[in-house]
DNA sequence: AACACCAGTCTTGTATACAAGAATAGACAA
DNA sequence: TTGTCTATTCTTGTATACAAGACTGGTGTT
């Protein structure tokens, strides 16, 4: 079991679909579906027409209708039998409960991690952090946010559960749209900067219980922010 | 987000294929696939072509290919592109990865669901287990294991978290299948009885914690005797 | 006997065609 | 004006056809 992301989110497709092999078209075309609905493009109630996305998408039907059970299976997306497709809405009660979620996996993934993580990758997310401070001190936001995402990834990769790993990558998609959706606040930074360097000093001890509580919490606090963002936005 | 159970697994077909509408043919072909691969009709590594599933399931490789997606997602099936599809092998390791994650989410679901269960809940839980323990004393297994499953399944409910039943949904056909594949220990099954009814009484004084901790520990206990099975089996 | 190579067959990946169920707009009645 | 009914259009669900990549068996060479 769990061939672990042989054909999952994330797998490897940022756009470049010239450097692909023939065939899987399906895999790309969920790609690009996936990378549209977290950038807004397709907001959420957006009805998706199958024929209008091979259109945009340059495939016929067959591939897009397979990847649109990808999405599906990942929540970004609403299947309505004999009706449309639409893009999946993201209410704030429904963030409440995905980050509940999201934050219990992870912390999972946290407490696994202390277990089995060597001084090596110690150094390693030590070296990330160190350049999320500097990118948090530049106000620069969109690396900031990419080192952030790289310190949950390799946490859960360093935890060494493919069924953990999967199930984490199946919710990413949502929580990743959730902060697309809702850009984060500025106070709301520097306090996840500061949980973040509490939240290293634990995995350095590999302390997993007070390191799984740190993340739990660490998601929590960061709700109200983007619950308040979504509510404003509409 | 989240029309939960909408297409998930286990929504609602048990072979009934009669009484549902036109169409969905294949959500149809997704349940009739998975009951056969839980049941071991299709055993692990079982190389599936598409044409063939067409022939025993009667319909087209439309369907049987978005089923297969559909199942992919559920982790029941390896896909391996421009090659088959593959039942996916279910390893002794596996299945501690796979325990570990859902004794977590049940442990999750209990602490949710003892903030939210009402009387009546807490007296309809009650009612299953005092079948469960009369099922046990006559040594009926199979219904034992259906009453079994129904608790755990209303846990999971009462938790009201949509997200949470989703991921719970996605790891049981699994669980199952471990289950289905190492048919239960008769010394275990004592244990387990006694386990449940200690998470009973935790549930019914609302001590989350606790039956959030009695919850991860009955999956763990459970997980050397189906790895032991497994081992035998091969 | 072992290995490499090649042709034929099989299987998947994609496109297209057709059928059936929804959405929509317009006409007609109240 | 509003509501409803119907006919048309649109969209999805399914089947089939075609292309391209894998597998298999046999043949020839070393």
């Amino acid at each position: 079991m769990d061939k672990t992301a042989e054909n999952g989110p994330w797998a490897d497709e940022s756009g470049d679909t010239s450097g692909r092999k023939k065939g899987q078209l399906h895999a790309e075309a969920a790609g690009k579906l996936r990378s549209m609905i977290l950038s807004g493009e397709l907001p959420p109630g957006e009805r998706l027409r199958e024929m209008q996305l091979c259109e945009q998408l340059g495939v016929s039907r067959t591939p897009v209708r397979e990847a649109l059970r990808t999405l599906a299976a990942e929540g970004l997306v609403d299947l309505l039998p004999n009706r449309s497709v639409v893009v999946s809405e993201l209410h704030a009660p429904d963030l409440e409960h995905l980050f509940v979620v999201f934050g219990a996996i992870e912390g999972i993934a946290a407490e696994l991690a202390c277990q089995k993580i060597t001084e090596a990758e110690i150094g390693e997310i030590g070296r990330l952090l160190a350049e999320m401070i500097d990118f948090h001190a530049r106000k620069e936001r969109a690396p900031y946010m990419q080192i952030n995402q790289k310190i949950h990834q390799r946490t859960v990769e360093i935890a060494a559960n493919p069924v953990l790993y999967t199930v984490w990558q199946s919710l990413v998609p949502r929580v990743e749209r959730a902060r697309a959706l809702a850009n984060l606040d500025t106070g709301r930074w520097t306090g996840a900067l500061f949980e973040h360097t509490k939240m290293f000093t634990a995995l350095a001890s590999r302390d997993g219980k007070l390191l799984a509580q740190l993340t739990r919490e660490h998601f929590l606090n960061s709700l109200p922010f983007l619950q308040s963002r979504l509510e404003n936005d509409g």
